[in-house]
DNA sequence: TATGAATGAGCTTTCATTCAT
DNA sequence: TATGAATGAAAGCTCATTCAT
């Protein structure tokens, strides 16, 4: 289930070798954000690693590994903070949890955010479908979220609407790390969850925007 | 108004400057689409342009005023297209109208969307505001759209909502670019357009999706 | 008849790269006879070329191509001595001229031919075909100047020995330049010729080695 | 006599140090065959010799060292082979068995000559005199079998070219390994041995190639 | 104005060697 | 004595940019 391209290391220890992956990518993290991957070099990812070149090598064996790695784990964080979240109900309420839920871990983990999103185009062809797939898992989460809504007649959408919806919540979450320039100056993470909801469930039987307005 | 930021060119002909310029952007998107803008040479640059790396650089000073030049131009063109519809019934048509037409474009211009959304974090600090603004003024023109609506009361979203809805609108429309791998397979154009046409106007009084559908 | 393997050049004016080319073998040859293909730098061969590190690399495209323009021209310029005399007649005495000369070429050429000699191997699968044909063809000239004697009576050997022969004055030349170290301290050139020749057509009916000797 | 350069080891048990340095050449022929000294990585030789790069730096001092002993090694087998035959006779029998046994010895033990041929020369001018030293008197061995026909008269060369006839069998028996190329689709090792030998002694009173080749 | 040869800083990657365990 | 993780100098190669023609 779990398929992960496997990046080639010569260290046999496994402790140190998820030791070491974790200082790089918190390194390369660090980094990209700052100047993307292609301006970043390979030493400086080592420097920012806290080892050598030579080390860094040891653990990898292309700058583009290290790009993988970091998107895989983004990848990973993100959707074990979505896990998480154990929203079985069907209500509209739990979706508006959800979609909560996510705009706050997408704000938490904004760098990374960002870089998951900035650089994963620039995955070759051979990484770039492992990663595709976590991300499909992720939207495919909501689609869940939204079928029980369906299903329990709490939303009247049809089921090819569905994924579409999902997909668009998915890249909401990811526009407030994306879109920081237009969005944050104008609302706080909080504001922006309650209009993108508002948004999405508009005219949705039982959402009472107006309800939720009064509260914040 | 279109205050554009000058890129400096050692050729004193104007003609030629917008001629030579108008070929190098065309050669330099097919580029950038294909393997993005770091991965592309200024060699290929100069080669798909037609004429030698020496002449290009009369043209420009550096690599990244390419860059700049490109999604200057995708923007004028992209913003262009849609100037090109008179819409001020303020209905929720016009509304509907207005966005299958963005829609439309960003299909035709699938490539020219995807690189300027792709590379335009690859712009330096001193470009970056000059093509955001360009961009805000192509979420703008959504703003007023929906706004007319509202005051003509077609619409019942608040002020500070339509600000939002602006923008997830022009998100969108990019998302079918740089998205294809999750949506093409999925939907054509035209279903992509109904079904988020539907999302977004969703419980909006007078918007029948039902009708609609029943055209296409 | 001679086809060349291309080494890939991007400049494009051949009278340049003919230049540029001679100027590079010329200082790769002199550096591959001090320390060897392998212990010789790309930046010591630019350097030694009277150019830049990027100059060197817009004639070539490879280290390895340097060491096949090295390789090849070495032995376009052996054959090309080789070719110069013009030994029709069939005689032993034209046989050992012939090989006279060879080795007289030989010695003028040491430096290259020591380089020749140790580092075809470094050649890849892909070069050494086009080279050992160039070795072979040296080969063949000796071939002919023995077929020749055969054919007039002058000699005796038969079909089957004179490609082994032919080999073996080749190789004898090649002796001269790679076991220096062996033989320099105890012969002068005109010795190694003239005893080397006396080994070859020993007992060769109409040889008359005693005579020779009196000459030298 | 048999002043051989001592290779630093860290370890002191010798029987241990003279097991790994087997493992280790054995290694190591099989790799420098392959890849030849330069292409060969220290890591390499120590996974080929069956231990860790760390314990392969126990027994040498660099990656020389593995070079010369490994040369060093050849030579003594080599010599070791052809010290086994026991020619006192000075008969032109005994000198073309010492010759044909030689020759066998190198066709056995191709690899081996042949990465002793090649990579001798890479080892530096501290170690190179020990292994020329092993193959002059390898040489000598040559010589002294001719001298002993010279002397009983069955062979009539001047001294002078005694010295020469030798290094000429010598590298007639080497050509064999590194002209494989150019030979070994055309003559098998019994056919080379008995043209090379027929080349050599034609010509000299009471060697009958007929009546050899007649045996075949 | 157009050309393309020349440049060299700087990139990714390798690998001989060391040394703490 | 054996291990293998760590190191960093140095390698091959690229490419944005310049400038003489």
């Amino acid at each position: 289930m779990d398929k992960r391209r496997e990046v080639q290391s010569s260290v046999k220890d496994e402790r140190l070798v998820e030791m070491r992956r974790n200082q790089m990518i918190r390194g390369a993290v660090s980094l990209f954000k700052q100047k993307g991957f292609h301006r970043t070099t390979t030493r400086e990812i080592a420097r920012a690693s806290g080892f050598s070149i030579g080390t860094l090598y040891e653990y990898i064996r292309t700058k583009e590994d290290v790009l993988y790695l970091v998107c895989d784990r983004i990848y990973d964080e993100v959707r074990a903070q979505l896990n998480s979240m154990d929203l079985n109900g069907g209500t509209i309420s739990d979706l508006s949890i959800g979609i909560a839920h996510y705009f706050k871990v997408v704000d938490a983990m904004q760098d990374e955010v960002l870089v998951m999103y900035q650089e994963t185009k620039s995955l070759s062809k051979d990484a770039l479908p492992y990663v595709l797939k976590k991300e499909l898992e992720m939207v495919q989460m909501f689609e869940t979220l939204i079928r029980q809504c369906v299903e329990k007649g709490e939303l009247h959408i049809e089921e090819k609407q569905i994924h579409l919806l999902a997909q668009n919540i998915f890249v909401q979450g990811q526009m407030w790390g994306f879109r920081r320039w237009a969005l944050h100056h104008t609302y706080t993470i909080e504001q922006y969850i309650e209009r993108q909801t508002e948004l999405l469930l508009i005219g949705i039987k039982g959402y009472k925007a107006a309800e939720k307005k009064g509260e914040s």
